[in-house]
RNA sequence: GGCGGCAUAGCCAAGUGGUAAGGCAGAGGUCUGCAAAACCUCCAUUCUCCAGUUCAAAUCUGGAUGCCGCCUCCA
């Protein structure tokens, strides 16, 4: 496959360092707070990249970490009267209960940084002897940047520009305004682990670089996380890495872009944060999901309630239409009239169209498009009186479930059971409307009687009343049915 | 100020040299007591603007305009 690497910042051959084998870290999150949408949308990009990358054959090593140990833990610590364990532990409990939701496969090995203090002293000690980072009197450690002649390559930025904006806090002993902090001695109060210089705790990107090194051999093949990651902290730990081992860090750097909401920044400021939570507890998860691969992964992509509604729409489409299929395959009385040949070769046209667009750079917004023409083949077939009962027509349908059941297991869309899912999302609907179901059901009964009766004045009337809360009717032989809008 | 990205129909969105995927909305049709839902069909001679390269450009180059991100914790 091609995939960007934002260090050459081009598209390049994907072709892993051995044969068959893929080794990827992607940073996890800093468990001080919920998940928001944005972290959402990294894990799913990560985890259809991974998903995708086993589907072509690769073997994969996925390691995700966990930030435990971190100012903004021992900050709410502190303001919640509790304790960086207790706040770590809540949240990281949380992130698995939000990610297991939208289906998140679990990576491989999840380290966590307080396991691998031993690592991170280890990665100092080794970076001050070969003179890349230096201790001061307060017990902190800090890496020489200009000691590292690539430094700023990946962010694209060169070491004057960074000199400029470049300050030194008080109370830090840096030899350099650009020199960040390996190590931070421990305040009094703080958690701290024993050091060769004194008492303190790991900065955030040692923690990183610790660990993916611990876990992955050198250099390994990608390393992921959302681009404003880029720098400082993943152009800090490649620094790290390669100036303590001598080689190469990572050969292929992948960055997702960010979700704005409404156009804007999430930010503290703006106080539009939008957590998983806050979004799952309106929508399925499979819709937040859906709507996530939407757009290109590098693209910044737009979170509005109108997009998210759009995203439910079409993912009820392609259900019913499965629905539809897995219905029709079932039946057992089959013509051998043959299929118009223009769907043959469409339909057999597609898989390599979304293999290709799978291939480019995970192109799900193209992946997702073959989608539905793939849905509208099958209801072409399902809705023509010769086709429907064609053996051949019967076959294709046959094999589009099982391109629905392939291409969902990679996108880790559609795999819930049909009917579960439009269950699913018209309890969804009913309680984001706030929809009375007894009420609809007793209304829905008389106007049965009406027109029993032939009085389609007044059924027409409940109708009308049912519509003007979002509900509609739909009756069918099997009776009326009622849905949610 | 430095670095980078984006600009495609009413909206969302693919498309990196060969003549505009897909979705939503909209229009027509099938079905229906009428509807709704569903399905089918239709819906950009044109890709912000201007110049250039080329047999050929939404795609490459230069310029203009507009929008956004990063440079500080951040997915």
């Amino acid at each position: 496959m091609q995939i960007y690497n934002s260090l050459t910042r081009k598209k390049e051959e994907f072709v892993p360092l051995k044969p068959g084998r893929v080794s990827m870290y992607v940073c996890g999150i800093t468990a001080y707070d919920f998940c928001h949408i944005g972290h959402a949308r990294s894990a799913v990009v990560f985890d259809v990249l991974v998903r995708y990358l086993r589907y072509i054959g690769l073997d994969v090593t996925f390691v995700r970490n966990f930030t435990d140990i971190d100012d903004k833990i021992i900050n709410r610590a502190n303001r919640e009267g509790s304790d960086f364990e207790t706040i770590a532990r809540t949240y990281i409990d949380a992130f698995y209960e939000d990610m297991d939701r939208l289906g998140i496969l679990r990576a491989d090995i999840e380290p966590k940084a307080t396991e691998h203090i031993a690592e991170m002293i280890a990665l100092c000690e080794n970076l001050i002897a070969k003179g890349h980072a230096y201790s001061t009197a307060d017990g902190d450690v800090y890496f020489r940047v200009r000691s590292y002649q690539s430094y700023g390559k990946l962010s694209g930025r060169n070491i004057e520009d960074l000199q400029s904006g470049a300050r030194i806090e008080p109370g830090e002993q840096k030899e350099d305004p650009l020199d960040f902090a390996l190590w931070k001695g421990a305040k009094p109060g703080e958690p701290s682990w024993p050091s060769p210089w004194g008492p303190g705790r790991p900065g955030w990107h040692i923690e990183c670089s610790a660990m993916s090194e611990r876990y992955l051999p050198l250099p390994f093949d990608i390393h992921g996380g959302g681009q404003d990651l880029a720098f400082p902290h993943h152009e800090n730990e490649r620094a790290q890495t390669e100036a303590a081992t001598d080689k190469q860090f990572v050969r292929y750097w992948v960055h997702n872009g960010f979700v704005q909401i409404n156009s804007e920044k999430m930010s503290k400021s703006l106080n539009n944060f939008v957590t998983i939570r806050d979004i799952l507890a309106n929508y399925l998860p499979e819709v937040l999901r859906f709507f996530l691969i939407t757009k290109h992964y590098r693209s910044p992509l737009d979170y509005t309630a109108d997009a998210l509604e759009e995203s439910e729409r079409a993912l009820k489409r392609i259900y019913l239409t499965k629905a539809a299929a897995e219905a029709h395959v079932a039946g057992t009385k089959w013509t051998n009239s043959p299929l118009p040949a223009e769907i043959v070769v469409e339909s057999t046209a597609l898989e390599a169209k979304w293999d290709d667009s799978m291939a480019d750079d995970m192109n799900t917004a193209a992946a997702l498009g073959h989608v539905f023409v793939l849905m509208k083949t099958v209801n072409r077939i399902l809705e023509d009186k010769a086709l429907k009962k064609s053996e051949q027509g019967r076959d294709l349908v046959r094999h589009a479930l099982k391109l629905f059941e392939r291409w969902g297991e990679v996108l880790g869309l559609f795999l819930t059971p049909s009917a579960d899912f439009l269950a699913q999302l018209k309890a969804s609907r009913v309680r984001r409307r706030q929809i009375d179901t007894a009420l609809i059901e007793a209304r829905l009964a008389q106007r049965q009687e009406a027109r029993a009766a032939k009085d389609f004045a007044r059924s027409d009337a409940i109708r009308d009343e049912l519509l003007a809360l979002g509900v509609t009717i739909q009756d069918t032989a099997q009776g009326a049915q009622w849905d949610v809008e």
